[in-house]
Parts: C-alpha cells; sequence; structure tokens
RNA sequence: GGGCCUGUAGUUCAGCGGUUAGAACGCAUCGCUUAUAACGGUGUUGUCACAGGUUCGAUUCCUGUCAGGCCCA
C-alpha cells in the first residue's frame, strides 16, 4: 500500500525551453527599455565597435557576453542599466570585400563612381550588423539594439568630423612626409590590416664605410662595417647608428688585403665566424663616444653617391643582429626617418610608385635591379665584406603577397606629445583588470610615435580640409572650418569628392584633403559621440580584449586628453582570446575553428554563456568539448536546483518569523547572506568565474547533498501547516529568490524561464531587487554547523561499511551510537536529521572506548558505532521505528488530519 | 627579433617559501526508488611544462629552455 506524500509539483524541467520564447518574450516588453528606464544610478559599459564584415564570432560571444553578465549582475545589484552597443563600419576590410565582390560580378572597382561603390560598402556593412545583432540577441544579450551607433550614421561622422577639426584648430594636425608600408606591385600604401608577416629570403650582406674625418686617431684609416638585409636602400643611406656599447678595432685579412674594421666589441665573434674571417687581431677598443662627430664616405661614392656619411647616435640600434653599427636610410624605415628627422638629414625620395629610382646613378631602374646592381657593385670596388642569403619574416600585401617596402608618402598626422603626457598623467584614476594591462597601455603609449590619421582610401570619413600643397599650411580658421562642415552636412559626405574642388576655388593656393580618417580616430571620438553626447562620460567599464591596448582603449584615450587630463572609463578590463583545446589560436588553416551561433543551436545559449563564465577572462579561453560537457552538466544541476525549490514551495501556508525558524534554516540563510555578500564583492571586482563556482557549490554542496536531502522529510511528510515544514518553505522561497537573483546573469533563460513558471507576466530583471539581511549573519552557527558535518562525514562513514557488507542500504535502516566530547553534547537534538537516520545515542568520549569504533581521520574526537535499527519501515516516511504499525504515528497523524 | 602574459588532475579552476598539492565536474562503484532523463554515499586521478640556481626546504623566488597567446617589428 502506498501512502500520499507532498511531492514537488513544478513544469519547469531539466531541459531548456526553446530559447527564442525568452527572446521574443524580451523584444515584446522591450526589457532595454524597462531596465533603461528605472530611475537608478546608472552603470555605463562602453561597447568597443566590432566590425561590421563577418559572421558572429568565438571573440564575439566571449566579449558580448561577459559584457551582459557585467550588465546584469550590475541590474541584480540595483544600477540602472545603460548600454549602447557599436558598430565600426568603415574601413579597408569592408572596402577590400566589396571589391571582390564586384570581381565576382565582372566588374572593377574603376568601373563605378565613388559615391556607387560607398554605398556598396554601406550595404556591406548594414547586412552584416543585422546578422551580428541577431546572434547577440541570441546570446541573450540585453542592449539598446533599437539605437545602436555605427560609425558611419550621419551624426556620428558630423561629430567624428568636429572632433577632428577641433585637433585641426588647437594645431595639432599636420602634413608631413613619412615612410609608409608600401606596395609597388598595386602602387598603394597598405593599411596595418593588410599586412602579413611572411618568410622572405633576402640577402644580407656586410658593407665597409671608410672613415673620412675623425679625431680618434684609432679611427684613422679604419672602416665602419654595417649589416643590412635590403641592399637596395644603401643608395638612400644618409647616416650610420651607433649605441651605447663599446666597440672594438680589428685588423683582418680579407682577400690577402689588410683593412682596419670597426664592429661591436661584445659581437666581434658572431662577425669573424659568420663572415669566415680566421685571420685576425685586436687593435684596441673604443668608446662610444668615439664615434661621435666621426665622418664616412658613402660606399658607393665612386659612382655619384658623394656626400658624407655622419655617425649618429641611435636608441634603437641592439646587439642581436649585424654589426651593433645600422645602416640609416631615413627615407625607408621608420626609425631611420626619426632619426632623420633628429639629425637633419636629408629625407627625399629616390623611388616612384611603382620602385623605380627617378634619381641617381640607378634612374631608371627598379628595387630589385638596384639590389643586384648595387651588391655587384660593392663587390667590385671592395666594400661587400660578407654576402649571404637568410630567410626571416617580413611583411607582404596580403592580397599580392608581394614583399612590401617602406617609401615616403604625404600623410597627415595628430601630435602626440600634449596627449600622451595627459592620459600618463592621469593613467592611475582608473582600475586596470588585470593589473599588467596598465603597464602594457603605458610602455606602448609611451613608444607610440606621433599619429598617421590619413588613409588613401574611399570608405571612411573624408579629412574635410583645405591646405597649401606646396607649405602644408591648413585652413584653421573657424570659419572655414564650420563653412566646410555645413556643406557635407547638408549635402552628404559624398559631395566632398565631387565638390570640394569648387569649394577650394574661394580659397586660392589651397586645395582639399582628399584622404580619409584611419578609423582608429573614428572609433576613439565614441567616447565625444557616444560618451559625452549622450550617455555619460567617463564611462563605468571599458572591456575589450587585450589587443585593443593598442588599439581602441589608446585611440579613445588620446581624444578625451584633448581638452583635459582624463581618461574615458573608470575600470578598464582585458579579456583573453579564445583558442583551441591546445591553446593554439582558432585560424581557417588549423581548421580549429568553433562558430558559437552552432553552439547555441546544439547546446543552448545558457550553456555558452556558462561556457564563457567558467573561464578566468583575463587569460585565453581554451575551447574544448569535454568541457562544454561539464557545463551542460552545470547548466543541468542549477536548473535542477531551481526545479526543487520551485516544486516545494507551493504548498507554503503563511509568512515565517525568522526569530521561530529552526537551526538549519538559521544556518542556510546565514549561507545565503554571505553568498550575497560575495555577489556584492563580486560586482566591485568584476570577478565571475569565482562566484559562478561559489554559487554552484552553494547549490550542489550545501543544497542538494545537504540542506534539502535533510529537509525532504519534513517537507514531504509533514503538516504542511506546521511550524516548521511552513518556515522551511518560506527558506526555500526565499532561496529560490537569491538563487535566480545570482544566476540571472549567467543563466537569464533559465532564470526567465523559472520566473513564468513562477506565473509572473514580466520579466525576472525588472522584479524588485532583493538584499540578504543583515540578521541572517550569524558566526555561531556557520562554525556550529562546521562542526556538525564533520560529526556527520564520521556517521555516513560508519553507515558506508555496513552499506558494503550488505547490511543496511538507506542510512534510514541505521541505528548509530556517536561518541564525542561534552563540547558537541548540545547538538544532541540535530544529528538524527541532519544525519538522516531513524535512532542516535550518544556518548561521552573517553581513553576507554572501544578501539574498534568508526572514526575518521582529523577528527579523532568523534566515534561512532552502527546497528540496523530496530522495528519496522513506515510504509511512509521510510524510517525505522518500534512503534511502527504500517506507517509510524507521526504520519497516522497527518493523514488523519487530511482526511478531516 | 623585442615588450607583456600564460603553462597545476581527463576538464575548469584554487593554492602557496614549510606536513602527504586542493575543490568541483568526469570516471568507477554502492545505495535510494518520495527531486527519478533526478538525488545521496564512497572511491579514483598529478613528472605542479622542462633544466639549472638561491634556500635547511621551491609547484611557489631567480635565470634559462620549450610550448602557446596578444601587441610590435
Amino acid at each position: 500500500m502506498s501512502y500520499p506524500v507532498l511531492l514537488p509539483k513544478t513544469k519547469f524541467s531539466l531541459i531548456p525551453r526553446d530559447y527564442n520564447l525568452s527572446i521574443d518574450f524580451w523584444n515584446k516588453i522591450d526589457l532595454y527599455k524597462i531596465l533603461n528606464e528605472v530611475n537608478e544610478e546608472p552603470f555605463i559599459l562602453h561597447d568597443g565597435p566590432p566590425f561590421a564584415n563577418g559572421n558572429p564570432h568565438m571573440g564575439h560571444a566571449v566579449n558580448k557576453i561577459m559584457k551582459d553578465i557585467f550588465n546584469k549582475m550590475m541590474i541584480m545589484n540595483g544600477k540602472k542599466l545603460v548600454f549602447v552597443p557599436g558598430w565600426d563600419c568603415h574601413g579597408l576590410p569592408i572596402e577590400s570585400a566589396v571589391e571582390s565582390d564586384l570581381k565576382k560580378q565582372g566588374k572593377r572597382r574603376s568601373d563605378i563612381s565613388i559615391k556607387k561603390f560607398r554605398e556598396l560598402c554601406k550595404d556591406f556593412a548594414n547586412k552584416w550588423i543585422d546578422v551580428q545583432m541577431d546572434g547577440f540577441k541570441k546570446m541573450g544579450v540585453t542592449a539598446d539594439f533599437e539605437n545602436p551607433y555605427k560609425t558611419m550614421d550621419k551624426s556620428s561622422q558630423m561629430s567624428i568630423l568636429d572632433e577632428f577639426h577641433k585637433f585641426v584648430e588647437q594645431d595639432y594636425v599636420y602634413r608631413e612626409n613619412k615612410p609608409v608600408m608600401w606596395s609597388c606591385d598595386e602602387g598603394t600604401t597598405l593599411a596595418e590590416a593588410e599586412i602579413e608577416y611572411m618568410n622572405k629570403k633576402s640577402n644580407a650582406i656586410y658593407v665597409a664605410f671608410k672613415v673620412l674625418e675623425t679625431s680618434v686617431k684609432e679611427l684613422k684609416d679604419s672602416e665602419i662595417i654595417i649589416w643590412t638585409t635590403t641592399p637596395w636602400t644603401l643608395p638612400a643611406n644618409r647616416a650610420i647608428s651607433y649605441g651605447d656599447f663599446d666597440y672594438s678595432i680589428l685588423e683582418i685579412n680579407l682577400s690577402n688585403k689588410k683593412r682596419k674594421v670597426v664592429v661591436a666589441e661584445s659581437i666581434c665573434d658572431d662577425f669573424l665566424k659568420k663572415t669566415n674571417i680566421t685571420e685576425y687581431s685586436k687593435i684596441t677598443t673604443i668608446k662610444s663616444s668615439d664615434l661621435k662627430n666621426c665622418i664616412c664616405a658613402h660606399p658607393m661614392n665612386d659612382i655619384g653617391f658623394d656626400y658624407n656619411i655622419p655617425l649618429i647616435f641611435g636608441e634603437h640600434v641592439t646587439l642581436d643582429q649585424g654589426t651593433g653599427l645600422v645602416h640609416t636610410a631615413p627615407s625607408h624605415g621608420e626609425e631611420d626617418f626619426h632619426a632623420g628627422k633628429k639629425y637633419n638629414l636629408l629625407i627625399e625620395n629616390l623611388i616612384d610608385e611603382k620602385g623605380f629610382f627617378t634619381k641617381t646613378h640607378f634612374k631608371g631602374k627598379n628595387i630589385k635591379e638596384v639590389e643586384k646592381l648595387s651588391i655587384e657593385h660593392l663587390q667590385n670596388n671592395g666594400q661587400l665584406i660578407f654576402h649571404e642569403n637568410i630567410v626571416h619574416s617580413y611583411p607582404h600585401s596580403w592580397r599580392s603577397r608581394t614583399p612590401l617596402i617602406y617609401r615616403l608618402a604625404p600623410q597627415w598626422f595628430l601630435k602626440i606629445k600634449d596627449l600622451r603626457e595627459r592620459a600618463l598623467d592621469s593613467i592611475d584614476s582608473a582600475r586596470w583588470i588585470p593589473e599588467s594591462g596598465k603597464q602594457r597601455f603605458v610602455s606602448m603609449l609611451k613608444n607610440r610615435p606621433d599619429w598617421c590619421i590619413s588613409r588613401q582610401r574611399v570608405w571612411g570619413i573624408p579629412i574635410c580640409i583645405m591646405y597649401n600643397p606646396d607649405t602644408g599650411e591648413i585652413l584653421k580658421n573657424k570659419k572655414v572650418l564650420e563653412k566646410i562642415r555645413s556643406y557635407v552636412s547638408e549635402n552628404g559626405l559624398d559631395s566632398w569628392w565631387t565638390n570640394a574642388e569648387e569649394i577650394s576655388k574661394e580659397y586660392p593656393g589651397y586645395i582639399p584633403a582628399y584622404d580619409i580618417l584611419d578609423v582608429w580616430f573614428e572609433s576613439g571620438a565614441s567616447q565625444a559621440y557616444v560618451l559625452k553626447k549622450n550617455i555619460g562620460f567617463p564611462a563605468d567599464m571599458y572591456f575589450e580584449g587585450s589587443d585593443q591596448h593598442r588599439g581602441w582603449f589608446q585611440s579613445s584615450t588620446l581624444q578625451s586628453c584633448r581638452d583635459e587630463a582624463v581618461l574615458p572609463f573608470k575600470n578598464l578590463v582585458t579579456h583573453g582570446f579564445v583558442t583551441d583545446k591546445q591553446g593554439r589560436k582558432m585560424s581557417k588553416s588549423l581548421g580549429n575553428g568553433v562558430d558559437p551561433m552552432d553552439i547555441i543551436e546544439k547546446y543552448g545559449p545558457d550553456a555558452l554563456r556558462l561556457w564563457v563564465a567558467d573561464h578566468d577572462y583575463t587569460e585565453d579561453l581554451k575551447w574544448n568539448n569535454s568541457h562544454l560537457n561539464r557545463v551542460k552538466d552545470i547548466e543541468k544541476r542549477l536548473r535542477n536546483s531551481i526545479k526543487f525549490l520551485i516544486g516545494n514551495i507551493i504548498y507554503v501556508d503563511k509568512i515565517a518569523d525568522y526569530s521561530e525558524m529552526a537551526f538549519l534554516e538559521k544556518w542556510i540563510l546565514s549561507k545565503v547572506y554571505e553568498i550575497d555578500q560575495s555577489f556584492d564583492k563580486s560586482c566591485k571586482n568584476f570577478s565571475i568565474h569565482k562566484f559562478l563556482k561559489e554559487v554552484y557549490l552553494f547549490c550542489t554542496v550545501d543544497l542538494s547533498a545537504f540542506y534539502f536531502d535533510i529537509r525532504k522529510d519534513t517537507l514531504y511528510c509533514d503538516d504542511p501547516t506546521e511550524t516548521l515544514p511552513n518556515s522551511v518553505r518560506n527558506v526555500l522561497s526565499i532561496i529560490l529568490q537569491f538563487i535566480l537573483k545570482w544566476l540571472s546573469p549567467f543563466i537569464p533563460f533559465a532564470t526567465e524561464e523559472a520566473w513564468a513558471e513562477l506565473g509572473y507576466d514580466s520579466s525576472f530583471f525588472e522584479s524588485k531587487k532583493i538584499k540578504a539581511e543583515t540578521r541572517w549573519l550569524n558566526k555561531d552557527l556557520l562554525s556550529q554547523m562546521k562542526r556538525i558535518r564533520d560529526i556527520r562525514s564520521v556517521v555516513t562513514g560508519a553507515i558506508e561499511i555496513l552499506r558494503e557488507k550488505k547490511e543496511i542500504n538507506s542510512s534510514l535502516e541505521s541505528d548509530v551510537t556517536v561518541y564525542f566530547r561534552d563540547s558537541d553534547m548540545r547538538f544532541i537534538d540535530h544529528i538524527t536529521e541532519i544525519c538522516i537516520i531513524s535512532k542516535m545515542q550518544c556518548s561521552r568520549i573517553n581513553d576507554d572506548v572501544d578501539e574498534s569504533l568508526f572514526s575518521l581521520e582529523g577528527i579523532d574526537d568523534v566515534k561512532v558505532s552502527v546497528k540496523r535499527a530496530e522495528g519496522s519501515k513506515c510504509g511512509r516516511c521510510k524510517k525505522i521505528l518500534k512503534e511502527v504499525d504500517e506507517i509510524c504515528l507521526r504520519c497516522k497523524k497527518v493523514l488523519e488530519k487530511q482526511e478531516c
């Protein structure tokens, strides 16, 4: 015969419902608007804009899911949600993609107008914004998707232009030749994103420069040795850079000729070995200062390169390669260029856009020929010391796969000095997570040269200014800038390409600039047009991949420091990158990529979110299937805890008074208080995975394995109107509310589903925010329970032995005698229920206690003996009691009452 | 090649100049049959990347090597 018990009842299952139900619901009620309109303190997380050029990938998933977790934690902490998603719409990747689309249609870029091309780019960007937005929604992200910011929106563009004009007005912008990465094959400059480093075979040569003038007598008649892997740049050589090292003067025998050469002392041996010079002697050592004011002849002075080559000091000189003396061609290298500026070297363009020399002995020849001819000439005139081929990593064009060179081209620059100083001054006003990010940011900032803000492209915001082509002088008069602004504002930015010429006629001697702004300038300006104009400045948080220390964090900071020394963020938090199982980056060539949308379809969005959250986000996130299964299991157990809670609170009779609650209830509320404190702390420290683990352990260790297990008896078998079962249900209801609060940032789909199951029409996220009550904290209870659980583990350990012997199955079948200290006697009343046994007695532990009694290592002062309980099993509550006649007295009473 | 970071169980993470390196999951096994596509008990898992050094003692501090990541060349 079976007797009725009060089993938990709910439709909430372990299998998540269709995630679209939640998404549709959130759309319908406009959750973002609701959470954005609550009149409370805002949490402003400023979204760094992803490029609008592809499907959402795992990097997006990590970034957007983490942001949403932070946002939702803050919502649960009583903040107002302010999260405007953004997209970076301009730039080369999109231009290239559109170009290749055109190619597929058999069209060429030059077949269509700039305006038409820009339209195609815009459509392309919009298409991918829609795709990405849909993906982010499926990830459960709550954001102002109705009003995102796009760098190509008219209002953004005008603000970006305004920001740029302010820099112009305040004299930050100048025009200058600069060596830029140049593709001779395509006849164009290349943006950073177009550069791919690949191995290349190069000529590596050691070249001797004869010393002409020196005040140091040891250097007389000697030769300075340099090493280079780009021999074709020798015609542009204007100096030799030395570092702060000691240098050796050696006498070497080369082809039966004795020569006096200078190389850095510490790498003499390498030099001699490499060049196969076996006959040599060291003459002396000189200091780097001895090289100052030394003048050499150009190694090809016999064919017209008859100018002096000074030795100059260079910070960039190192001893890892070469001779510690560096060939310096200011028109063909960034560091060379800066050295050239510093020492007033002649910086001139010797080659045209296709790589042909326009001047000198080599006029009309391309760099490949010049390379060969130079080496031959140096060989013939005796200035070549050694020649070999090496393979090294070298920049190439990602499209044509041809090697790139540095070539001078006029560019627009932003002066960095003042901005950098202000940024560095305010660096400590923000919190940096992880801390190492600050160092990284600072060192990158310190080493950064002036910002080259021009690109020779069309998909972007034109640099709308007029300048004098001869002097580079800009018309930075406010009236002119305003006129330009109102013109493009009225006629659209496209009009710049067609009508700027017309406007410039009003200003004789000045012409319009046709380059576009670097996209980093656009996204960097978001702190002005998103934060300052709309949602609030500075942001509480910037959260991006650690690659942005050089990218967006810097462009944003530099711009926000134009008018004052203030960082655009209060907390700068970075995350790592998604790699494969072995920690290698995901790439097409390795075929180890994972599609987040695929994971959502197969495992559900909550599982993907848990996967993200179950990592220390400051480090790289390794993708691993066994981890995904683990996370799916975590999701199931969390749902099961919620299910148990929901299923049991339906029989709540009345509000229970805390003071009347039992020991166990007061203890679990104390735990709730502790975890809620952790929640607050995690909100402050942005620590995610530790908190998730804490809640998970609470669910499995404290609730499932302990509290629920113990309280099942009273929940299922007692009369629900009694004080104990009623207060237990009250406590379960409290626990449920807190679990939903703590978990909703991680698994919003599950918590929303639970909320609906509880009968609410509204979203859980708009429900009243609860906080644990201070009176719940009871440290004595916490430490007492620790002791009781120790005792319990001895009891369960002892029962386990009988179970192994097949004498007992359920713990309820046991009759336990516990031997412990006087101080533990106060726990007597709790042991039976907490150990889930039918009968217990206790005794004082002393030295005479039987050695054969069960005890556990580390808990020597508790001993236990177990036997099978006498009596019969209650057909309802399964306890074994002498009183049982089919069922026990308690159950009989409950059933009788129910019948009435 | 340079700067910054990472390497602890099959997995995700703790940990720390000092007992025998922890937790949870997983796995194995027993039990419950009243959370049942659940739940509970018990057991199991390590070259702390590798090699040196400092120290009475190093997974921990230092140096180097290897593997990987981000950024830069």
